[in-house]
DNA sequence: CGGAATCCTATAGGATACTG
DNA sequence: CAGTATCCTATAGGATTCCG
């Protein structure tokens, strides 16, 4: 059904960025791949992700949820509780972005040393000139 | 070699946090897509990302550079070339990333209507509660 | 507990002008 | 052609305070 993706169709190209451009933010991946362990609570989440303010999981769990890749569940009780929970086009995210992540550890090691090989050679940059 | 993805290792989550911000930022999936065809010239790619700014693929290039990502090539012919491509480690990441940008296309109208819904929802928030 | 609102700063990134 | 340098603005995002 798809064409090739080698192809360039500037609709798609559009998609794709905007897409990224949400996937690729501070939080929305950590928060996804939290809660592909299961459902959260709103401060379960803000403890497990560390280093994200109240503020940012809000948000990132407002794009979450309008996309359509979380549903927010409220319970009226006191004190309030709400769950988060992956829906199944979150879960289908999940599986795609963590095949980036195993990219990035597989890679890790190799793109840690060419950054330092590329730091060096701007450090002194007329050593392989002689 | 690598232990099943849904055990948590900071390191680990660290380590795709670092990678996916370089992914996410604005420009270096187009760029690295582009390059997919095979090496192209500055301006060449300029022209092919459209909207990009000339500093702005500066350095997103540098940047890939730096990862090893992609190979700069001078030729000091006047007026100069230089071109740019794909390293192995580039064509890698790639791959990967066109796997995220056709789960971007499959979802595509699911999202944008989830999105919708959402918005809908949210501008007359009482229509449901009656 | 789960937010919303406000304030403030750092950074991303565009536009422009200059250079080898 | 392929940059570099500078300036400027918009946005992301942290810290803090208040609320049901």
């Amino acid at each position: 059904m798809l064409s090739p993706s080698n192809i360039h169709v500037p609709d798609r190209c559009r998609t794709v960025t905007e897409i990224l451009s949400r996937v690729g933010d501070k939080w929305t991946v950590q928060v996804v791949m939290r809660l592909g362990g299961g459902p959260k609570r709103f401060n379960e989440l803000r403890r497990m992700v560390e280093g994200v303010s109240q503020r940012m999981l809000t948000l990132t769990l407002r794009g979450l949820e309008r996309d359509g890749l979380v549903t927010r569940t409220v319970f009226p009780t006191i004190p309030p509780r709400v769950d988060y929970a992956l829906t199944g086009l979150g879960c289908s995210l999940l599986k795609t972005v963590r095949e980036l992540g195993e990219w990035a550890i597989e890679n890790r090691e190799e793109i840690l040393e060419a950054r330092r090989r590329f730091d060096e050679g701007e450090s002194s940059p007329a050593s392989d000139a002689a």
